[in-house]
DNA sequence: TGCCAGGCCGGGT
DNA sequence: ACCCGGCATGGC
């Protein structure tokens, strides 16, 4: 079996499982954004509360959040933590973006992705994990997003080096997949949800869908 | 009750 | 090139 399929044949399994998880479905790409800053090292539930907090303040637009006062920014987004931090990363992002773009999410995203991926990581608070999944999950660039969650469960299960980088996950998809933004896109989510299902400290290895590959030697998955 | 959650930065080796 | 402390709230 070629490399390309076994990473198709776990997506089918985890897909087949899960369903459609529609990450980010229909929200514009600025409330996306909104979100990938402020999930930094927290937990989504807390986001959604200060996403709708942001929301019912009126501020969920790239002009009305920049007018706000930081003090302000900082109330409402207290529920997902760093408040301070993530208010600085908000406005930062901002000032980039009006200064860069003239606030067009259309002018932002014409140019090649990996163009955009440089400038994003130059602008404070924005890594690499940020800026991926506002060129996916905002932008419908064909870019893999990698985080803790992928990398525990890929090294769990013997695809990948337990203290492999960033970038090495990264292109452990992206050389072995069809270059489908869509396809990324339904992969991170499938791969977050299992690996929070099964793939804990405590995993869950017997009711996982992908049990009979746990376990296997690396050769198996990568040759 | 402590540990973790969809990271990133800055300063130190 | 890595390694670490700081940032902060809510859930289990």
């Amino acid at each position: 079996m070629t490399k390309k399929n076994k990473l198709l044949r776990i997506y089918k399994i985890l897909d087949e499982y899960y369903g459609d998880l529609k990450w980010w479905p229909a929200d514009g790409p600025f409330e996306v954004i909104v979100g990938a800053i402020l999930t930094q090292n927290t937990n989504w539930r807390n986001v959604e509360r200060a996403i709708d907090n942001l929301r019912l303040g009126n501020l969920l637009s790239p002009e009305r959040l920049r007018r706000a006062k930081d003090k302000r920014i900082e109330e409402l987004i207290k529920p997902c933590g760093y408040y301070r931090v993530k208010t600085r990363r908000l406005k930062t992002f901002l000032d980039f973006f009006f200064d860069e773009y003239e606030a067009s999410f259309e002018a932002m995203f014409s140019a090649a992705w990996g163009e955009l991926r440089k400038k994003l990581l130059m602008v404070k608070g924005i890594g690499e994990e940020t800026a991926d999944s506002i060129l996916l999950y905002a932008g419908q660039k064909p870019v893999f997003v990698v985080d803790q969650y992928t990398k525990r469960l890929c090294s769990r299960h013997g695809l990948i080096d337990g203290n492999a980088t960033y970038g090495e996950v990264q292109r452990f998809f992206m050389e072995r997949l069809p270059a489908d933004a869509a396809l990324y896109n339904q992969y991170h989510a499938l791969l977050v949800n299992a690996a929070k299902d099964f793939c804990k400290k405590t995993p869950r290895c017997s009711s996982c869908p992908l049990g009979k590959m746990a376990g296997r030697p690396k050769e198996d998955w990568t040759s």
